[in-house]
Parts: C-alpha cells; sequence; structure tokens
DNA sequence: TCGCGTTATATTTTTAAAAATATAACGAAA
DNA sequence: TTTCGTTATATTTTTAAAAATATAACGCGA
C-alpha cells in the first residue's frame, strides 16, 4: 500500500425481503418527479428512456400499500405524476442514512 | 415508512483515479488464491471462469509497481500462484473497512 | 371532436457482458 | 521425451441487459 493512494468509496441502498428497494439512483428519479411533476421529464434529464423510469417507480410502489408516486394521464399537459407523502419521508431517511454514510467514507478514507 | 420494514445495506471499495480498484469478490479472490495456491481453484471455488479470474488479478496488479499475485506455469503440479507482502495487507485492510462499515451498517439499521 | 403531451404497455432491435471453447507455453517428474 | 495440470491468451458463442420503436389510453382545452 506504501505505493498507491487510494479512496474508499461505496453505496449504500435499502432492502425489503433481501432485495434491493431503493438506492441513490431511484431516489434521485423521485426527487425529480418531484421537481417536474413528470416522469417524463424525469427520465429525459437522467437520460433514462421512459420505461425505465416507469418501471422503477412501479418497483418501488410495488413495496407500499400506499404508492409512492401517483400518476395520471391525461388532461392540461397531457398527465402528471406526483410524489406522495409516503414518498417524500422514503427520500427524506434515504438522505439521512447517506449523509451518515459520506461521514464514514471521510472518516476511514486513505491515509 | 410506517407500512414496511426495511433494511439498510451496502457495498465499499478502493479506488485509485476514481476507478474501482478491489471489491469484496476480488479480496475474497484474493484470499482463495492465498488458500489453495491455484488461481484455477480459486476460480472454480468462486464459480467464475479462470479467465475472469486471471483478467481481475491483471488488473489489480496493474495498480501496484509490485505485483499483488505472482504466478508461474509449468512444474509440480502444473503450475502455481502465491500472494505477495503487498497482496496480504492489502486483504488486511480491507477487512479493517469491511468491519467498520458493518458496524456503521449495524448502527443505522431500519427502525 | 380533434389535437396535444403525457402515461402505460408490448414488442423488437441493438449492444454489452458473460460464458464457452480452443490452444499455446511452461517446467517438474516419470 | 512424454505426460500432466496449470498459467496465459485469443476467439467464438451465448445470454442478458439496454435501447429503440410502436401503439393505445387518457382528459383537457381549442
Amino acid at each position: 500500500m506504501a505505493d498507491i493512494s487510494y479512496t474508499l468509496n461505496g453505496r449504500i441502498w435499502l432492502e425489503v425481503n433481501g432485495e434491493k428497494m431503493l438506492g441513490h439512483g431511484r431516489v434521485e428519479l423521485l426527487e425529480r418527479i418531484q421537481a417536474s411533476g413528470s416522469i417524463r421529464q424525469a427520465a429525459l434529464q437522467m437520460k433514462m428512456s421512459y420505461k425505465q423510469a416507469w418501471d422503477l417507480i412501479n418497483h418501488i410502489n410495488s413495496y407500499f400499500e400506499k404508492p409512492v408516486v401517483i400518476s395520471q394521464r391525461g388532461g392540461k399537459g397531457g398527465g402528471k405524476a406526483t410524489i406522495t407523502e409516503e414518498g417524500r419521508k422514503l427520500i427524506e431517511k434515504f438522505h439521512q442514512l447517506q449523509s451518515a454514510f459520506h461521514a464514514f467514507l471521510l472518516e476511514n478514507k486513505g491515509e
């Protein structure tokens, strides 16, 4: 280890039944939906396909009795999507964990 | 969050120049090489192809002036592979970090 | 009632990753 | 000098993931 310098990095996520439920990518998607009110716009911003975004949202929703994202089609603007209270709590919780993890990485970064 | 219980999980790894250099899979490979003295046996144990194992080792070695794995072909047993002192230090360092990370996960696991 | 932009979904195509296959090089030991 | 099991490497094949394409449903507003 004397001859190179490395840094510690990592990822955290939330699991349900040992299955990944929410990581930093999905949280970003939720936040962008919240900000734009649109799945399509959020997907475009993150350079993923609408389908991919929709699948991710459906996957997250499937873990909850109450959905995290509610969407409507038709009407003014063509449709819209909103984040529920449940979803806002989820985003906030993940940010808390993420922030603690960031501190952990700083504490343990290479010599 | 009231309606489901989740657990926190994650992964850590060492980076060099923003590139992943060593994670828990590669460490396990190094340990199995150390234990068996053979790249092939280590690969078989981890159910990966010899090529895959060899590529991983080469990749790790490329970050160091002194190699982490030294291998010889031919001779008794057909050939062998050994872990250098450099490699042993690397494995140990990763274990330390991994153990600290494990503690972090426990501290922050779901309510 | 028609157009618009979005949600929702299925299907096809493309791309990238993984696995499989093949083969040469090697040195000890029989 | 031949056999053996491994290291080392290239090439081909298979598989899985991602991307692209297509199309229907929807409801507001013009």
